[in-house]
DNA sequence: ATATTTTATTTTAAACTTAAAATGTTAGTA
DNA sequence: TACTAACATTTTAAGTTTAAAATAAAATAT
C-alpha cells in the first residue's frame, strides 16, 4: 500500500498519498482518478512553492498573467474566468491584487458598459517573460524521467480522458433541460 | 486553439481552457502538464459541486473521511496531512469542522502527548459508506467514454509520470543538503 | 415602448490553503 | 542534569475559492 522508490546509492523513500492508501480491489475508475490527482497535486504543489520562494508571485496570479500574455488586446473578466476554470468572483479578487501590483490593468469596454477588458501592463509582460523559462525548467525536471514515447502516449491518452469527461458533462447538462 | 467536441445529433460545444489556450509549438512538458491539469480540474470541480449539492459535504471534508475510513484505529494529524498532501495547519481546521459536525473525533495519544489520534465516529462512518457508491457512480460517468485498454494504458503511464516527479523531488531535496 | 430575461461583474459569507511563527513535548548529547 | 535538536500540532496573516445574492447593463419578447 506504499510506494517504494529506489534511487541511486541505495536511497529509498516511502510515499504515502491518496492513491497508495487505496486497496487494489477498488474500482479502476477510482484508482485512476486518485493517481491522476496525485500527479497533479505533486506538480502543482512544487510549482506553487517555487513560484513564491523564487519569483515572488502566487500560482493563481501566475496563471492570470499566462492567460493574458497571448492576447495583446486583453480579455473580459468572464473569458478569463472561463479559461482559468474558476468562478467570476475569484477572478475579481485576483485582478484586484494584480492591478495593485501594477502587473495588469482594467479598461472599460467602450461597446458594452457591463464589461471590462483586462490586459498585461508592460511591467506585467516583462515580469512574465522573465519567469517563463524558469517555470519551464521546473516542468522539464519533473517530467524528465519519462522517455519521449511514453510522454507522447500519455499525452494522447489524456486527450481521450478529457473528451470522455466533457461528453459526460454535456450529457448531464442536457438532462437538466 | 479551441477544442471542438462533436456529439450526437450535431451538437457541438466549444471549450476554452488553460490547455487549449496554448500554442502547439509550446514545449511538450508544458502542454502535457496543462492537459493533465485540465483533466484534473474538470473532474475535481464536478465532484466538488456535486458533493455540496447532493450530499451536503465539501470535497476536502469528504477526503478526510475517505482517508480515515480504512484505518479503524485512526491516525495522527501528521499522517493525515501527509496522505492528503496538505499542510498540517490545513488539517487542523478540517478536523475542527468535522468534529463539530460529529463525523470525526480526536483522542489524545497515551504514549506521546504531542500527538492526537483522529478517527471516524460511527455517524461519520455511516455517512461515508452511504456516499461511496454515489461518488463512484459519478466517476464512472466521467471515465465511461474510455475503453478498457485505454484506461489500463493511461493508468500505467501515470505511474511512470508519478515516479518521474518523485525522483525529481528527491534529487532536489538531496541538493539542499 | 415596456416588461422580461439574459449577461457581466461584484459582493458577501464561509470555507480552504499556504507559509511561517509559536507552543509544547520528546529525544539525543555533552 | 542541562542544553539542543527534532517533532507534532496549533495559530496567524494573507491569499484563494466557491456558491449565492446583488447590481447594473444589454438583449429579447410581447
Amino acid at each position: 500500500m506504499t510506494d517504494v522508490l529506489k534511487l541511486a546509492e541505495n536511497e529509498v523513500i516511502e510515499v504515502q498519498d491518496k492513491e497508495t492508501a487505496v486497496s487494489p480491489e477498488a474500482a479502476l475508475s477510482l484508482r485512476i482518478w486518485l493517481r491522476l490527482l496525485t500527479c497533479s497535486n505533486l506538480i502543482e504543489r512544487e510549482i506553487r512553492s517555487r513560484l513564491v520562494r523564487n519569483l515572488d508571485i502566487t500560482l493563481p496570479q501566475f496563471d492570470v498573467l499566462a492567460q493574458l500574455e497571448r492576447d495583446h488586446d486583453g480579455m473580459t473578466m468572464s473569458q478569463l474566468s472561463q479559461r482559468m476554470m474558476v468562478t467570476n468572483g475569484n477572478v475579481t479578487g485576483l485582478v484586484d491584487r494584480l492591478t495593485r501590483e501594477g502587473l495588469v490593468q482594467r479598461e472599460a469596454d467602450p461597446d458594452d458598459r457591463r464589461s471590462n477588458r483586462v490586459s498585461l501592463t508592460p511591467a506585467g509582460r516583462a515580469k512574465f517573460n522573465k519567469m517563463v523559462p524558469i517555470h519551464h525548467g521546473w516542468l522539464e525536471d519533473m517530467l524528465g524521467g519519462l522517455d519521449k514515447d511514453s510522454i507522447e502516449q500519455l499525452y494522447d491518452h489524456l486527450k481521450g480522458l478529457k473528451t470522455s469527461i466533457l461528453e459526460a458533462k454535456q450529457k448531464s447538462a442536457n438532462n437538466q433541460k
